[in-house]
DNA sequence: GGCAAGTCCCAAAGCGCTTTGAGTGACGCG
DNA sequence: CGCGTCACTCAAAGCGCTTTGGGACTTGCC
């Protein structure tokens, strides 16, 4: 059943019942219901492709996600992120294309999706500290959002981000309150905006107390559980290892934690570990006790809100670019203790 | 710059280098040339809506994952399944329409995007015993591809599956050959067709060798680490504790694993723990020893299988229904040992 | 009663592409 | 030289919707 059968078999023309299917003032009250009544009972809905072509809007948004060219993996996040911006996306009639590309070939994607107008915008995932997608966004004219910022990027441009620095900063805090020295910090890649902040807060917070940061007790990498847990075993195996590990995810602290076992030690007792946990819906502490002194920031809440951004930009394309800062929370668990006598 | 604006810069008609852009063979091949330089120099791209309109084919493939209710959990391995789907699909320039929605409202969505005619195919996620999508995307003339299977439904279609009661057969034989008796089973949720067939699996093995399988011992739940956590701790205080676990999925293994660490316990050597590994990139054993003894089947290789069969259906809808069964493998890992003498 | 304003509805023109059905010119052959 | 065949190219008709620009018919007011 299309437009064109309906309104033949309601007796009225194509426009009356476009108008009234999508609640224009033009038609009264009477046919407007007869024509959703009819609509209805013959299952009619427009057809997508057509509507699109026609409104010059195609109701889905981009989003590209990175797949690591080393390990080729897909960071898990991203999973509760979508669930999120879904949320805000169904409600506005919007839908998610999906794309997974190796970092490399994001650029390309994106102007693809320009040049065959694909999308009506897109969300702009785990930004570089240079990143030359806003720039390209921008002049393709597609509306965007990031998820994350790049430091190195001087335009203005949209973007939702969590307070990185902060949390890595209030994290090391903890960890050298509880009188932790030799902190190990086990990052994201690098490059990636969000492990160049985690870096900077962590650095800071040491040098505020005086204490040079040990470059070696500093790795970069993709957060899976075995880079936390042959990193954490190389370290824990030297003379001067580290009392404390700070760890940019839950996947690696896991590691670690595999680490700090097989070594023969006692994770909050020998060993503290502080790890950035994005709340993964999977590892939702429910009623048990916390796991792992985490800074917790909601993904699902980000996606939800980088999506409502978006659509605001789409449908008013006018208004200036909006920021958001969210801030993230520091949860004591049981894996962090002060640090032992030397 | 679209078709109509490239033609006559060249001079030519829009079904000529419509002609010459797609590959038909009634166009010289000089002019051939000629339109795909004048194409690359103006950065030409043909619409994606209009084609889509024209031709009847959205080059998208609908993927609706499943949100469970109770605890929001997107199950992790989509993000790896559907890297490998997305492999495919983008030789062969199709795209992913991703939505995101409670498990119940999966029958709306599939609904409309049958009235709508957004996607040209779907892969079915996380079927249940008893499913009636696969009878409404029938009856809906929706090509789609289960991935997994589902027990109940008399009708054919089109699956990939892995062998999970032959996994689940094989790691309990496995947990008996060393000697356990009291093993525990921590499955996925109940009516969901994988959790049945692992079921299905464990039970028959116990069987085999005449022990009656214990109630009290098998649990469905979401697969988060909490839930592993909150069931192995409640089983670990009973007088008659398990002395092995089969566990869904690595991340309540790893639940399970903390439980019996906080109960003084030593995983391998006290407790034993098998668990099934979807062999997630970011649990990848890398280079190091793999922590826990698992039966893994790669879920990356079945996206791209399951979309190969798709696309395939779609490119000929003649061909009937296609099945394939994956094999899994037993990995012996370092959390399996005899069992402790009673 | 006449006119303006309002209400409701319509025909037709796109949106940018693919594809049908036809036409034109060049060429080879008898 | 005339005719049939290729090899190329074209104009125009959709695909199914939205939207412009009116038109017809009521209603209200002077």
């Amino acid at each position: 059943m299309n437009l064109k059968e309906l309104s033949q078999t309601l007796g009225l023309s194509q426009t009356t019942v476009s108008r009234a299917l999508n609640g224009y003032p033009e038609v009264s009250e009477a046919t407007r219901r007869r024509v959703h009544e009819a609509a209805e009972q013959h299952g009619y809905r427009p057809n997508a492709r057509a509507r699109s072509l026609a409104t010059g809007q195609s109701m889905a948004i981009g989003h590209v996600l990175p797949v690591s060219t080393q390990t080729e993996l897909v960071n898990p996040i991203f999973a509760d992120f979508l669930a999120g911006a879904s949320e805000t996306y169904s409600a506005a009639g919007y839908n998610i294309l999906l794309t997974m590309v190796a970092d490399r070939d994001e650029t390309e994607t994106y102007k693809t999706m320009a040049a065959e107008h694909t999308v009506d915008g897109v969300i702009v995932h785990a930004p570089r500290v240079e990143d030359e997608r806003i720039e390209l966004l921008t002049r393709l004219g597609i509306p965007f959002v990031v998820h994350g910022r790049s430091s190195r990027v001087t335009q203005d441009y949209s973007w939702l981000d969590i307070n990185n620095k902060g949390a890595f900063r209030r994290a090391a805090d903890l960890l050298m309150d509880l009188g932790h020295q030799r902190i190990a910090l086990l990052n994201g890649n690098a490059g990636l905006d969000f492990a160049t902040r985690r870096r900077a807060g962590f650095v800071a917070a040491l040098e505020e107390r005086g204490i040079a940061p040990d470059e070696s007790l500093i790795r970069h990498g993709d957060m899976t559980e075995t880079y936390g847990y042959t990193s954490a075993a190389e370290m824990l195996r030297r003379p001067d290892s580290p009392t404390a590990f700070l760890v940019s995810s839950v996947i690696p602290a896991y590691g670690v934690r595999r680490a700090i076992e097989d070594a023969g030690l006692r994770l909050g007792r020998d060993v503290s570990v502080v790890t950035h946990d994005d709340v993964l819906s999977y590892f939702g502490s429910g009623n048990s006790i916390p796991g792992f002194t985490s800074v917790r920031s909601p993904v699902r809440e980000a996606g939800r809100q980088a999506a409502e951004m978006l659509l605001a930009r789409i449908a008013d394309p006018e208004t200036g670019p909006e920021h958001r800062l969210l801030e993230a929370e520091l949860t004591v668990g049981l894996s962090t203790g002060p640090a032992p006598l030397a």
